[in-house]
DNA sequence: GTAATAGATTACTATATGGTAAGATATCGT
DNA sequence: ACGATATCTTACCATATAGTAATCTATTAC
């Protein structure tokens, strides 16, 4: 499947009012709980194998995971390298922060309760794991 | 359909991994593009009745704005309060912020670059319309 | 009271999605 | 070369989702 292949063949009149854009996919990809999962422990542990990451999801079978690595890379929000017989998976922090940033802006305001909160977090865990 | 709805009747032997949480909806609930607008329209107007944001959805019916609203309202990420025969909603920033942070935070070392371009964006706006 | 308006709800449809299983491909170990 | 291993691909299925249209409810205007 590739990446920007959505049913949007025949608009004949009107147009919708967004054009899909990248970040839509990305909203898409971290919607689903499997996929969020993988990328934190893609973000955890540092790059991982689909077995490596296949042995985390008791229920899930292998071509599960790997059908859900094709959607991440397709979004960009993990690249693969060939390590011989095994493809290593690596999170793409940069593509997630930066379609995600702009988004965020607009609820700036909404933020300080909470980045309050997250600061109190960090010194505490910062405490704890120095 | 009620907030916590989900196909999660008969889990006979394993259980998955996460348990679907509250946070897991407000991800979704922010997947679709059209919610994501509706969003947007409410933290950029203030509240605003259902007509008004429909008016904004040439392409949509009105009574499916309804329906993201009563999706959004189940997330807690809207709430809804009667003006006579018209309803206002309004958008919930903290519950939107205090359900992503945890989440973003353990990406954090990946906005660096994300956060400085905003900071840069943020100046200029400021500079713009002070 | 009656008509009109605003919104919610329900029934229905088409498509998207996540999942499995089975087969294809490539690489490694012997 | 051969079998085992790791991953990808395809076909298929069940469910979830977004959307429309029609109906229902409540409120305002006349």
């Amino acid at each position: 499947m590739p990446t920007g292949t959505r049913s949007w063949s025949a608009s004949p009149t009107s147009w919708p009012q967004a054009l899909p854009s990248a970040s839509d996919d990305i909203f898409r990809a971290i919607a689903d709980p499997t996929r969020r999962h993988i990328l934190d422990l893609l973000a955890e542990r540092g790059p991982l194998t689909v077995g490596q990451l296949a042995a985390e999801f008791p229920d899930l079978v292998a071509s599960g995971i790997s059908k859900h690595l094709m959607n991440l890379r397709a979004t960009g929000l993990v690249s693969a390298e060939r390590q011989g017989r095994q493809q290593l998976y690596r999170i793409e922090g940069e593509v997630l922060s930066e379609a995600l940033a702009p988004w965020l802006v607009k609820y700036e305001r909404y933020w300080s309760a909470a980045l309050q909160h997250l600061r109190q977090l960090a010194e505490e865990g910062r405490r704890l794991s120095p």
